[in-house]
DNA sequence: GATGAATGAGCGTTCATTCAT
DNA sequence: GATGAATGAACGCTCATTCAT
């Protein structure tokens, strides 16, 4: 009986802070951080204003919390996206697609947020989000390599240049579709730059 | 007793505003916009309190002029760029290494906080910054058709797509620069877009 | 979860209304309303700061509340002297007396900020206020009609006139009062009013 | 020399006490006080935010300066009255006519501010208006004691009670008037009390 | 003497956090 | 454990007053 109350209240306890986590991010997505009350995250968690600081210690924890999952969240969605598809440098861009696609302005504020707070705490938050940007480029990089040693691109690149190349393109079409809304825009940016690594493939690059 | 003092009026107005400017640039970027108060910013100016708001009617207007400022520099940070490089491809990427170069965190801290609050008032703030934006973009594309124009890139490549994609790879380096300090990785990254560019212009781009 | 706190909230809710009522209408007769903060208000009805603005959106509420507050209290006042004292002349007077004699420089003075501020908002609380006015004047009329009736004093005589003059008596000495605290003088001019009506009864009034 | 100076600069500070007075009368009335500054006052009156302080130590004396000048106003208003119309009951209703037909509302606000700093303040500016009212009263009360001594009306009313009640119901039909707008009920209050007091001079008044 | 920019205390209001119920 | 009323520090802003020019 004690093991049934403490596994349900095991569970009870993560379901509610995957709901204050939920409505937090909603709203300080949506909203800002500063413009968000404690009770408004309560209030969307469906909980009282005080229950919620038996989830989190207080507003700088939950933000902690937030800014985590948000970057966890990025991470997962390369992640994923790199392993539905294949390894190919069509698969690379897929990937390039789907982060582009998402112009969700909400996401980008989020993700916005977090490399605001990055460049502000560069020892905190800032050193994690860097362990996770690593991560990425490291996956990015996985899928560079495969490409050129399928031949599909020039393997002569530096895989670590291209790789923070393609990173930094993810992350300005991102911005950009977010902001103008225009998702064939960045597309059609991310199509071109496809052909011009398969010209590579084909002529090879010329040295620097 | 107009005269008296009207000499020094408008240049004292513009150099105490230049100075309050300064010092909400500085804040607001260094601490965010909401940890930043008005009497941190007065302070910061030298000025007091209830100074402040002879110069701006409050910090929404103080705020939206440092937001104008930021997208003025942005643009013009382009423009001088541009101007000072010529015409050809090698202008177009000494441009973006100045603009990737300045990987200077308090900067891009205020961009990211323009950017946000684009996202988040996208008919006010978003509006002006998208005009700010497509004018950059327009730069972007002169540099890319006059080297289309000498034969350096294919000249098959949609201009738009082409400056969109260096767009974003500007933004996202920038802010790989700031968040990284990392700014070999970044121009290495740049160099290997240039390469491929110029391939482009050897061989010619195979259709989509 | 609901019903341990419902029985205990609209009594509670009611009662910290009241106190704060109380407060601010102590406050801003004695004070006044621009020299009386929502601090001195909140410390005067025992509460925080902060807490009062669970109960009134804010001080312009606040006033609003006490305002009409005291136009109820003032229509109620003369209703419920009218009630008690029957239909005659001396009923009228007794009101009368009543009214007068309330030379309470606290009520007076939150009278005369009513006054100030319908004269200052005509539509607003100038509105309201007419209203409450009209009513006591109405309640005034009957009495007057059944004095007529009665033949206590000349049935000839404009009712309405003799409202608005027996109206504007009670006013004038209500603040005469207040301001001298000399109460049996005014008992005495209305005294003298009295039996001119009655003079009115017994000869009848002169045509204009 | 010295003399000619002296004296312009006496006018001078003379004219500009007066501009200030004038200007702070008409803000303080249709404002406000509290919400009237000493910045206002001062650009109403066409001088600088400072210049004020030199004809007044501050705005608690500008106050007191302008509630001085409405007393005496009003006192004065009372015996321009009285002595520009002779001295029978004809003459006092001329006066009650004029006092009550300036239904302006902005004299009125300023004579309700003054009531109220003289309910808060009763030794102060309280007692000053005490005697002013005392002043205003002996004035009535010459005119009622000449239609008595005319036999207009009744000599055996007492001359007190009676300008009492007279004062009381000017103070009464001025607020009324200044509130409804409403001049001519006032008049038919106030005629109506006229034919009242000449009955006594018909019948005499009974006892009380 | 006049000016008006500067000062800074004080106001109305908000909200992270606590704690009696 | 949950609740939400209460707290009070802190914010944006105003304005009576001062004082360098």
């Amino acid at each position: 009986m004690m093991l049934t109350m403490a596994r349900l209240t095991q569970a009870h306890v993560d379901a509610r802070t995957g709901d204050i986590l939920a409505a937090a991010v909603a709203l300080f997505a949506s909203r800002g951080i500063e413009k968000t009350t404690m009770a408004d995250v309560a209030a969307e968690a469906g909980i009282s204003t005080g229950a919620i600081y038996r989830y989190f210690p207080g507003k700088e924890a939950l933000l902690a919390a937030v800014f985590e999952r948000e970057m966890r969240d990025s991470a997962a969605q390369f992640e994923r996206a790199a392993e539905a598809s294949g390894m190919g440098l069509a698969a690379l861009f897929q990937v390039g697609e789907k982060v582009t696609s998402t112009g969700d302005s909400q996401d980008c504020a989020l993700w916005l947020e977090v490399e605001l707070a990055s460049l502000r705490d560069p020892e905190g938050i800032g050193g994690r989000q860097r362990d996770v940007h690593d991560a990425i480029r490291a996956n990015i990089q996985t899928l560079v390599a495969a490409s050129q040693g399928s031949g599909e691109i020039d393997a002569s690149m530096d895989a670590e240049a291209l790789s923070t190349l393609l990173f930094a393109v993810a992350r300005g079409l991102q911005l950009e579709t977010a902001e103008t809304g225009n998702g064939p825009r960045s597309r059609e940016a991310l199509d071109l730059l496809g052909r011009l690594l398969r010209l590579s493939g084909e002529h090879g690059l010329p040295p620097a």
